[in-house]
RNA sequence: GCACCUGUAGCUCAGCUGGAUAGAGCGCUGCCCUCCGAAGGCAGAGGCCAGAGGUUCGAAUCCUCUCAGGUGCGCCA
């Protein structure tokens, strides 16, 4: 139930009927009709700018529109007063049976309250996280997944059929330094001393891999050449550090459908095709790149290379897909990569990349425009910096050497539910300050406990009501729901399914933490007034459940507990 | 030099794919606990939406330019 959808259908009947009473002439667009909560509350329930929009095609004044459109909407029940403002706004009051027929909704639809038809099942490919195989995951690759998880969540919700994917960069050079520090780890449980130079990875996390691989293969490996072991070692690395990825993912509660390994695309043509693809196109070019202005590399010289025309599909610059001395770039491994996801057959491709990734966007985008020709729409969602911070304090991380705040860190620490709201509580394109204390607080500026703290007053009252079932609280009468407080969180409510396709369509799960912010606002807003006028409470004086009442505060644990499924915080039953 | 992101209250940030008098939390000011639901509640002050043009009935939102901060820019993925 989407109540903005059924008064807009409303407000496009009432249109119409004024095309056939002959006050409005037919075949006007109304593309651009909205309703829409508006910003300040005495202005209505709900307003809509259908009068301004039509004024123009229709040839007439919006507010003598808006006057013949008020008449037409007064004689439906649910519109309890529809008043004309400022240049031709309707405003539209609506009779508190539509709010208490909210609650009856949210109870019956319960999980599915807000769910959405809106995906119409289509394909959606979202890749997130993608972090190199070469070491457990750090607090920047969190919010990537935290990120990438609820917007497939979001996205699942609001009716696509969503893959969630990994890309493991497993073909590059990067994990032969793996390889080779994983030997050193190696030669190191063999009781060798071993020096860890430039270029290569001394993080302790390699220790038991290294041990590891001692176990498997004894000492056939020492004071033998690289080509003797390189190839086995890096697979057994790669593997190792896949297990440990895969741990912290599971350990922040992602779970990925798809692994896609960069390997499977070297040796077996796959690379090559996709570039076929690009040059039967007209698109794949031997040339010389111009340096980038201004700032020019010291040791830049012309080279010839084999080059990719992204700048037809709307780059700045073509790219290269070779090397000078004709091995791929890494970019033509991930146009083939994405050659493959469009293949697969989805309707829709969405990349999660850390913001240093930002330029990569337009030439990703232009591969895929080119591969699909224009048929796979790419959105690209970069998610800024994480700062972290203790008690107010920046707190410093060394990559030199190798200590680093990684993802357990973080979730040893506060748990799994409490990083993954806090990641959310900022949009992905701005930086987000983490601080380990704060997030932990109790207090109301503290988003996640406000609303685990509504949630949890929730329980406390389903709990002493008996957790009287919904079948129980729908059957009741909920005409006494009545009080401006009561109305106002019913309201709250009703923007529920209207926001989840809001968040979906601009792909920002960060919409969904802040309504729920509000939602909790309103529900402890209520709560409060409790104190005062007592016969708010859920519970009579003598501790009695007041039925209609707990329906409300049922209905709004039900959004809550759906909102936060989205974002997979669990909802908390106490607060302690 | 170019591209992308950001710029909204003293601070941290929302802002509905263009709507009315721009919002929240913190901080600040003033009220409110003998007891009954105060890990609080109520009210108030605080804004040239970085700046300048433009489009529109209507702009924080779209376009152009400028300024400031961040990120990135061919043999690293």
């Amino acid at each position: 139930m989407n109540l903005f959808a059924d008064v807009s259908a409303l407000v496009i009947e009432s249109l119409d009927g004024l095309v056939a009473d002959g006050v409005l002439q037919g075949g006007l667009d109304y593309a651009n009709v909205a309703v829409e909560p508006p910003r300040d509350a005495a202005h209505g329930d709900m307003a809509t700018n259908a009068a301004m929009v039509l004024a123009k095609p229709a040839g007439a004044k919006p507010r003598d529109i808006a006057e013949a459109l008020a008449a037409k909407l007064a004689d439906d029940g649910r519109i309890a007063l529809a008043e004309v403002a400022g240049p031709g706004f309707l405003n539209l009051r609506l009779d508190a049976s539509v709010w208490q027929g909210v609650v009856k909704a949210a109870l019956q639809d319960g999980p599915a309250f807000g769910r959405s038809g809106m995906g119409g099942g289509k394909r959606v490919n979202v890749e997130y996280v993608s972090a190199n195989p070469t070491g457990p995951l750090h607090v920047g690759h969190t919010r990537g997944a935290v990120f990438g998880d609820a917007l497939a969540s979001l996205l699942d919700y609001a009716g696509y059929d969503v893959t969630r994917e990994y890309y493991i960069n497993d073909g590059g050079a990067q994990v032969d330094v793996l390889a080779r520090s994983v030997y050193l780890r190696y030669l190191e449980a063999h009781g060798q001393e071993v020096a860890f130079e430039d270029g290569t990875y001394p993080g302790d996390y390699l220790i038991a891999v290294g041990q590891a691989l001692k176990d498997k293969v004894g000492d056939q490996y020492v004071d033998k050449g690289e080509q003797y072991w390189l190839a086995d070692v890096r697979d057994f690395a790669t593997d190792a550090m896949m297990d440990l990825i895969q741990g912290d993912l599971a350990a922040l509660g992602v779970e990925m459908d798809v692994f896609f390994s960069e390997k499977s695309l070297y040796g077996t043509g796959r690379i090559e095709a996709a570039l076929e693809d690009l040059k039967g196109k007209g698109l794949i070019y031997e040339g010389v790149l111009e340096p980038p202005k201004g700032k020019t590399p010291e040791d830049w010289e012309p080279r010839e290379q084999t080059l990719f025309k992204s700048t037809e599909h709307g780059d700045d610059v073509d790219r290269p897909v070779k090397k000078s001395d004709g091995a791929w770039t890494y970019f033509a491994p991930d146009i083939a990569y994405h050659f493959d996801k469009i293949s697969r057959g989805f309707d829709e491709l969405i990349d999660v990349f850390g913001a240093d990734h930002g330029g990569y966007v337009k030439r990703m985008k232009a591969a895929v425009s080119a591969l699909s020709e224009g048929r796979v729409p790419l959105d690209i969602k970069l998610t800024q910096l994480v700062r972290l911070f203790k008690n107010g304090e920046p707190f410093k991380m060394s990559k030199r050497a190798g200590t680093f705040i990684t993802l357990r860190d973080v979730v040893d620490q506060v748990g799994a539910d409490v990083t993954r709201f806090v990641m959310l509580t900022r949009k992905n394109d701005a930086p987000l300050d983490f601080d380990f204390d704060k997030v932990l607080e109790q207090s109301k500026d503290n988003p996640v406990f406000y609303v685990q703290y509504a949630h949890a007053r929730v329980r406390s009252v389903m709990r002493k009501a008996g957790e009287v079932e919904d079948a129980t609280l729908v059957a009741q009468d909920l005409s006494g729901l009545t009080h401006e407080a009561e109305l106002t969180l019913a309201k709250k409510l009703s923007e529920w399914p209207r926001l989840v396709e809001i968040a979906a369509r601009t792909n920002e799960p960060h919409r969904v933490a802040f309504y729920l912010y509000e939602l909790a606002g309103e529900f402890h807003a209520l709560w409060n007034k409790g104190n005062e006028v007592t016969s708010l409470r859920f519970l009579d004086e003598d501790g009695a459940p007041n039925l209609p009442k707990i329906a409300l505060a049922r209905a709004t644990g039900v959004v809550i507990s759906a909102g936060l499924g989205i974002l997979g915080v669990t909802p908390a039953e106490e607060m302690r």
